[in-house]
This record gives C-alpha cells, sequence and structure tokens, in this order.
DNA sequence: TGCCCTTCTGGTCAGAACGACACTAAGATG
DNA sequence: CATCTTAGTGTCGTTCTGACCAGAAGGGCA
C-alpha cells in the first residue's frame, strides 16, 4: 500500500489544510443466491470503517488517489487493497463533489463494477461484507445515494448493452443468462421472447455442449468477443 | 475571481507539490449557423491559454475547484467567469485523470452544457472564440479527445431524452426543432413521421401562436415543464 | 417400461412503432 | 388568380414486441 486507504482519513496532517483532496470509490455489483439453492440478489462487497469519520459504519471500498496512477488504475489497486477483487467491467460512474459530504473536502471519482460468480471471494479479508442491495445498512458519507445512482446506472444500462455477460462465466445457458436479466431488473421475462432478442443481437455464439439438469439439458453459449460489453464511445481506454 | 483560473496554472507554489489538484471545464455545445441564413452547425467556445502549459492555444473555459463549492457549482461559476455564459443545461460529463494529461497532476471534472440561442454571449469576453465542432483547432491538453466524447454523449442523448429543447427557445416550430435534431444528428429527418414522434411524446404544448414566414404559418409549441430534459435517476440535484 | 412433469425451443398472432411516401392545407409571390 | 413552398395528415408495408401455444427432450417415479 502506497498511500493511506480511505479509511485512515482522520487527521490529514500531511495534506495542506485547505486542498480538496481526491478519492476513488468503487460500487461492485454480483449475484449470489440469497440463500443456497434459491434465487439470485444483487450484492456487493463493503467495508467496515476503522478510523473516525464513520468509524464502524459500512462504507463503499476505496482509498486515495495516487499522483503516479490514472484514475482507473486507482480503482483496481484500490478494489484490490481492500477486497481482493479483480472485476470483469469496469466504469466510472460519477464524480461526487459536494462540499458537506465529508468533514475534510474530498472530491470521490466512484467507478462501478461487475464480477463473475467465480470472481467473488467469500472470506477474502477481514471487515468485509456483502449485502443485498435491498437490504443495505445505513452507509458512511453519501454512500447509500451512490449505491442508489449506481444500481439505476446498471438496470438502465442492462437494456441497452451487453453488460450482463460481465456477471456470467464463460460457458451458460439461456436461462441463466435470463436469470441475470430478471434479477436486475426485479421482473419475470418471457423465455421464448427473451431467447429471440438475444439470438437475433448476435452477441451470442452457441456451443455444442450442453448443461444437463433434471429436464431438458440447454444448449450452452459463449459470449461474442468480437462485440463490446458496452459502446463507451470515443472513450477506448478509461482515463 | 477568488482562485487563480485554469489560464494560470504555471506555477502552482501556494499547494504542495506532489498534490493532485482538481479542476473543472466545460464543455458548451450552440446551434448557430455557419453563415448568416445558412443552415445551423454545432459550435462551442473555447479561451485561448495566456499561461505556460499550451499558451497560446484554445481550451475548455474551466478553473480550478474552490473548497467552498460544489462541482456543479465550480462549473457555472468558471463558465460564468471565462465566458459570461448561464447555460440553460448542465450535466456531468466525465472526470479525467490520465496522469499525463497535463505537467503537473491534475484531474478534471468534465461538465457539458447546452444553451440556447438567446443567450449567446458573442463579443463578451476578450479571448473567447467560437468553433465549429468539424472544424476544431489541436486544443491544449487532452481537450479534443474531451470533445469529441462530449459530442458522442449529445448524439446518444438527444436520441433517448428531451435535451434538445435545451438548445431552443420558449416558443418554436417543430420545422425549428427538427432542425436541431437534424444538425445534432448529421442527417435528415422525415417531417411527418418527426412529427408524429414527437407529438406522441407528451413533452410538447401547442400553443395559440403562429410563426409566419414566407409560406404557411406553422404553429409555435412550448416545452412541457412537467417533463424532465433528461431523467438522471436518484441525482436531482448535481454534487 | 411407461407415464408424467418440467424445462427447452420453435412457432403463431395481434398490436405498437417506424420509415417511406402520397396528399391536402394555407399563406406568399407575381 | 395561378403557382410555389412549406405545414400538416393519412396510408401502407416492415419490423419489433409481448402473449401465448405446442412439440422436444430429458429426469423422476409408479
Amino acid at each position: 500500500m502506497t498511500r493511506t486507504s480511505l479509511e485512515n482519513a482522520a487527521a490529514p496532517e500531511a495534506v495542506a489544510e485547505d486542498a480538496t483532496r481526491v478519492a476513488v470509490s468503487t460500487v461492485i455489483f454480483a449475484l449470489r443466491p440469497r440463500e443456497p439453492e434459491g434465487p439470485l440478489a444483487v450484492t456487493l462487497p463493503l467495508v467496515r470503517r476503522t478510523r473516525d469519520p464513520h468509524e464502524g459504519q459500512w462504507a463503499l471500498p476505496g482509498g486515495w488517489l495516487d499522483i503516479r496512477e490514472s484514475l482507473g488504475a486507482a480503482a483496481s489497486r484500490t478494489l484490490a487493497e481492500t477486497t481482493g477483487i479483480a472485476p470483469s467491467y469496469l466504469e466510472q460512474l460519477y464524480a461526487f463533489g459536494a462540499v458537506d459530504r465529508s468533514p475534510t473536502r474530498v472530491v470521490s471519482i466512484v467507478y462501478w463494477a461487475l464480477i463473475r460468480p467465480d470472481e467473488i471471494v467469500e472470506d477474502g479479508i477481514e471487515n468485509v461484507g456483502w449485502f443485498d442491495v435491498e437490504r443495505l445498512p445505513p452507509l458512511a458519507f453519501d454512500h447509500n445515494e451512490i449505491v442508489d445512482y449506481a444500481l439505476w446506472r446498471l438496470r438502465n444500462k442492462v437494456g441497452y448493452s451487453r453488460i450482463a455477460h460481465g456477471l456470467l462465466g464463460d460457458e451458460f445457458t439461456l436461462a441463466e443468462l435470463r436469470e441475470v436479466y430478471q434479477t436486475i431488473l426485479d421482473r419475470k421475462l418471457d423465455p421464448a421472447n427473451f431467447r429471440r432478442q438475444v439470438e437475433n443481437s448476435g452477441t451470442l455464439i452457441p456451443t455444442d455442449r450442453h448443461r444437463t439438469g433434471s429436464h431438458r439439458p440447454a444448449r450452452l453459449y459463449r459470449y461474442n468477443q468480437d462485440v463490446e460489453l458496452a459502446d463507451r464511445g470515443p472513450l477506448s481506454t478509461p482515463h
């Protein structure tokens, strides 16, 4: 760790008293069943604060921006340091800079990320907990607002991009993909219509393999690498 | 002016040498005819730099974030200070933070704005010039990239929101509204189909007045205030 | 073995949305 | 008054979408 992490933000004596500091935080979404074998739910990892502003409360993973790293790199680094997670999808969400959002002036560049089931580090690091987004505790700073906004973006973006694949493994059935959509959008989708839509979109490549369960086996699909998860316009590399 | 503006960013002695500083810039779009009576073009105001990094080059209007103001307030303030413009629509675009985007470490929170024809300050302040987005000179820092991204967002957003109204006056004909869309999207739209779409969207209120020209008078419409220009989700107030 | 249950998968059908285009309305111009 | 140009309406065929039906293909169980 090259710099103090966000949790140690009590007395920034090393920095000029009147300076604005830049922090980077990330909202990480993963789908996991509420109980074993149950339906999926949108969950995210939070970090318990051990220092003064909002000590003991849960907060988004993050840390201070190092002067020698880009914003995206800072998001990846602080994510790894606090939670051990390396996400499959990472995108800038918004810059939060209300004057009163922290006792000292902090501008937070917030990213949001998606991870696949196999990327979930269950009992990775101390002070990390996974929460159902529908049952969040009161978070530190303005982090509840931030999560709300990230959720809104996730639900929006799932409708016009292919980011749902960022929440799945390499091979999956259409039923599995459909459940991802259903979980995010919180409503049932017709299996036949869903199939038609996603097949016509050209983002899926059928394989010869099948997932055998207790009923008719379902064909496994792969994600078409030629199609970007989301159209990010002229921003090919994150800044 | 309470702080040095971005143009005076040569030697920030007052700030710790290793600190990251936060700047705020804005891409302001307005539609104006290339020549009198001609078709509209997307244009934006730029400020000529008078200090060292990229002295003499054109740059986006902006300035340093004051420690006592929110990001949106800083955007409005620096906009007014450098160009005298108070936009009708202002939204955060992206935070740019590549390490090498400036000789000293600067994170720029970039906003984008729309202004109506009557809000254009033609010969307002020295060192301000208006440029056609299709004919931009090489800009300071990474500002060309930033403009490209802002244009991409503008063209995207005009398709699924009502921000086009941010570029028009209070009352307008459907032909005028259509020309706004045509200019932004750079393609012709069928007048009949355009009318049907926009009338069914419920965002327009017909008035009793008409715009009389050299042909059949066209009905004037007002913008329905009940409908937001763009759905910004949980972010009702800019941070 | 044979029946049933569930899910997978392909198909139909009606309504909405959309693009192309023909046509009427209304004022300006000469 | 004839004509020109733009404003505004209607129509038609294609595509997209949601609701629903039906056959296919396995496992579970009597």
